[in-house]
DNA sequence: TCCCGATGTCAAGCGTGCTTTACATGGATC
DNA sequence: GATCCATGTAAAGCACGCTTGACATCGGGA
C-alpha cells in the first residue's frame, strides 16, 4: 500500500509535525507512514484524506 | 467507524465465509467487523470495497 | 561556526487486527 | 427429532498501529 501523503504535505506547506496535530497522531506516525514502516489504520486513513480534501482511493495506492 | 458490509453482502446473496474467501481473511474477520468488534486494516478495506465495486468512502462511514 | 527546525529512527509498552480451533445457537428442510 | 447451514462467540497467539521519550543528522540562517 503506497501513500501520496509526502507530495502532497509538501504541496501545502505543512510540516509532518503541523499534519500529525491535524489528524490528531504523533509526529512519529506520520515519519512511520510516509517512510512506509506501516500502513494507518482506516480511521486515520480518513482523517488523511479529509485534511487533503480528497478520497482515500486519492491518498492510498493499493498496489494489490 | 461504521459500514453496510452486512447490507452490500445481503444484497448479493453471499454468506460471511464466501465474502470472507473473497476478500482473503478469515469468516470471523468478516464477522468481527459487521459485529462492530474492529474496523478493518486500510488493505482489507480496499480489498472490501474492491469486491462490492465501490469507493472506501461508500462502505465505511466515519462517524468522526 | 553555532543554533534551530525538520526529519529519521530506536525502544518499550499497550491495544488492536487477524489467525486457527472450537463450540453454541437458530432456522430450514427432511 | 435429526441434520445442515449460516451466524455468533471465545481463547490463545502473533504481528501491526500508535504512543511517549529520546537521540542523531542535515540544511539554512544569524
Amino acid at each position: 500500500m503506497k501513500n501520496r501523503i509526502t507530495e502532497l504535505r509538501a504541496e501545502r506547506g505543512w510540516t509532518q509535525a503541523e499534519l500529525a496535530q491535524r489528524v490528531s497522531v504523533s509526529r512519529q506516525t506520520i515519519n512511520a507512514i510516509e517512510t512506509g514502516k506501516f500502513d494507518p489504520s482506516l480511521p486515520v486513513a480518513f482523517r488523511l484524506a479529509r485534511v487533503f480534501a480528497l478520497r482515500i482511493e486519492e491518498v492510498f495506492v493499493d498496489d494489490q
